[in-house]
Order: C-alpha cells, then sequence, then structure tokens
DNA sequence: TCTAAAACATGATATTAATCATATTAAAAG
DNA sequence: CTTTTAATATGATTAATATCATGTTTTAGA
C-alpha cells in the first residue's frame, strides 16, 4: 500500500514529535538508529519532509529536526502526499485507470467505502493528535500489563 | 497494496467466470487481450492459479481456461493467497514487524478495523457471486445511462 | 499418427524501488 | 575566523518486480 519511504517517513515525523523541540532538536542518524531505519535513506526522505515544510530543521552543530506549531498541524495524509504522491491511494484497487461508479472496477462497491473511510482519516488526524494518542494507547497497555 | 500480478489474476479470473464454462474454454491470450493485460504474464499467473485448483484448464487445440463448480465458490482472498502470498495483507500499516494491540505501531489503532473488515469482505466473497454482483451493477448503470 | 493449437515450464531482460556513498553547504562554538 | 557537526544535494549500486522470450508437453482433429 504504502512505500518503505512513506512508512519510514510516518515513524520519523511521529518520533520526532515526541522526542525534539525547537530547543533540542534530534539528528537524522539518531532517528535512523532509535527506529531501526537504514540511515542514508532516512536522511533523504527527511530532506524531502524539509523542503514541504512538514518538518523544520537546523544545520550545523546540534542542529537537527523538529517541529514547530504548524508542522503539528499537519496530517498523516500530508506526510504520504509528500513522499509517495496521492495518487497512488485514490486509485482503483485493481489499478484500472478508469474505475468510478459508472465505470466500477469488479471489487469497486467492495473497495471504496473503506478506501474513503481511511484516506479521511488520514487527512483529519493531525501529527500531533497523533503522537499523543500513541503515548496515552501506549502509556495504557503498559498499565494494564 | 496488491502487486501487478494479482489485480490482474482478479480481473482475469472474474473475466473467466463470465465468459467461459467447461465446454467453452477460453484463451489466456484472448482474456490478456480483452483486459489489455500483458500476454506472457497473465498466462504465467493463471498457471499458478490452475496449480492452487482456483481455475481449470485444458491444453491443446480449442483448450483454456474455465471454473468448475468447486472453482467458483473460492474467494477474492483466495487468488490473492495464491500469488502475492497472504502476509502481505496481515501485515502493518508502517511495515513494523512487531505490531498488535500490545505493541501497536503509531496508526495500528486507526488502521487495524480498516484491514480487518476488508480482509473479511475479501474471505466471504466467493468469486461466483462477486461475478454476478458485478454483472448486475453493470446492467444497472447501463439502463441509468 | 501427424499436425497444430494451446497450456506449461523455465529463464532472460527491463524497469522500478530501495539502499548506499560521496561531496557540498550552513551554522555553532571556541 | 577556523574547526567541527550535521543537514543538503546528487549520483551509484543493489534488490525486487514486472515483463518478455523460448522451448516443451499435451490433446483435439484431420
Amino acid at each position: 500500500m504504502l512505500s518503505k519511504s512513506s512508512k519510514y517517513a510516518i515513524r520519523a515525523v511521529l518520533h520526532i514529535a515526541k522526542s525534539a523541540s525547537k530547543k533540542e532538536r534530534i539528528g537524522s542518524k539518531k532517528v535512523a538508529i532509535e527506529l531501526e531505519i537504514p540511515a542514508p535513506f532516512l536522511a533523504k526522505t527527511l530532506q524531502e519532509l524539509t523542503r514541504k515544510k512538514i518538518v523544520s530543521s537546523i544545520k550545523g552543530p546540534h542542529g537537527g529536526f523538529y517541529l514547530t506549531e504548524q508542522n503539528k498541524q499537519k496530517s498523516l495524509f500530508d506526510i504520504i502526499d509528500c513522499v509517495d504522491d496521492i495518487h497512488k491511494f485514490e486509485e482503483c484497487f485493481l489499478g484500472q485507470l478508469e474505475c468510478d461508479d459508472q465505470k466500477p472496477c469488479v471489487v469497486h462497491h467492495l473497495y471504496k467505502p473503506f478506501k474513503n473511510k481511511l484516506i479521511e482519516k488520514l487527512k483529519t488526524k493531525s501529527i500531533i493528535e497523533m503522537a499523543d494518542e500513541y503515548a496515552r494507547n501506549n502509556n495504557l497497555t503498559e498499565i494494564l500489563n
């Protein structure tokens, strides 16, 4: 469904959200190690995200990546769109060029509702919401165990 | 989400369902042309499906592919599983090896319900049901236009 | 029983995605 | 103002998918 780039990107951005700030940046290498992602590959991906203003960065010693308040309001969908290009997502389940309510593919009516709901979720969830939610859920399961 | 092989496979099987029978087989080349799929690639895929008893075939002149009553009771899921291997589907949205309710990835709770419902649909819909439904829907839209 | 049509099997090529390597630029700190 | 650290940019390599090509086997029909 997603390329590895956007999978890595989502994990990395969420990680940056919870472990860095304007004052305390985190380096791409550190993120890579902590998430077990190939370092040079992640570096490249983070650069793309920076260009498209989804994350922020500062060069030089003690430089690194962090999220501004604006960055935090971006959605998961924005991340995917940046790295993978959105069309991959709107696409027909069977990869047909023409596939809509008028000219549906064989599984169009089966797949469409799922796709739409998922896309909407991805569009409405902000990065910061997501990061907070994840932290909460993880604390919860830790308590339960 | 799916590889091209399984996308082609699903379209081809449904096509065979509606345009062939034990008496009137359809050749892989013909299917390829009618669905605009690379012919040698489809041939290979249909052979895999034959080996795993999802479609049936007869060699020689006027040979070709068709579906037995048993074949028709297989699900879309069976097709995908045959060509792509099932795990691709159960996999975590972000590709993490470990991802479940206890140790969820950052989007696990967002994605899980969609995945499960879709898989269930794909498992419960038989090929013949699907083919009939598709034919009905298409007739309907033709009438409406 | 011979020929031709079509499935079957295997391997080669091409294309795309993923990963790695190297060089450049910017900024912080002494 | 020099050094060092880390981002940035670009290109090379590798691995995975998708596609194509060739030869072999089976079987209907003449």
